[in-house]
DNA sequence: TAGTTATATAGATAACCGTCTATATGAGGA
DNA sequence: TCCTCATATAGACGGTTATCTATATAACTA
């Protein structure tokens, strides 16, 4: 399981894991935020959170004692356009 | 891990699957035809297509003695739309 | 400096996953 | 009917993973 894709797609197979993701696309967060939100303890979301950050779904910024954590749609968008093969992908932001 | 695109996501991560499911992306193939690309025995393949089934990425179809596999790509797409929430995703044939 | 708070790391454990061998099922051909 | 071929299922096994508790690191505060 070397290669990047099967990596995205793992990181991405664990439900707590989506619910991060879906938290910091709404806007970053510290840890202690996310654990806020959760049911497991704080070294847990630590590293769902290193596995996030290894494969290139979150980055991070530490500033001051807090860690923040914010979302990067990039690598989902070209591990689906790798999957499709293909078909072309493109990504936009929805007209609301 | 019981909701959909957990399980997609899962059936994803593996790369003998994302193999497999190259392989079908070209044509539909028997589980005899997908066996002789790959260095692992008949029952692993069967797993690894009963894993793609069941969250819908192939469908099977049996003619005589032999199961025709063939790739679903919708289930993809919408998995992605998914995970990308706000975005917007559009799909279509590249031109070539 | 000493205490507190935020996060990461280490080590343990139970559950899960991919693979194997052995065998069952089911369809065609002699 | 009997044999062979294609596929699926069962059970076992080693490696990986998600979680926990305990502890380390690092930064602010009094």
């Amino acid at each position: 399981m070397t290669d990047p894709c099967s990596q995205i797609f793992h990181a991405l197979a664990d439900p707590t894991r989506q619910q991060i993701l879906k938290l910091l696309k709404k806007k970053e967060c510290s840890v202690s935020d996310i654990c806020e939100h959760f049911d497991v303890t704080q070294p847990s979301i630590s590293h769902h959170l290193d596995i996030l950050k290894r494969c290139g779904l979150v980055q991070s910024e530490k500033r001051g004692r807090y860690v923040y954590y914010r979302f990067v749609p990039t690598v989902i968008v070209a591990c689906c356009g790798v999957m499709l093969g293909d078909l072309d992908v493109t990504i936009k932001k929805r007209r609301s």
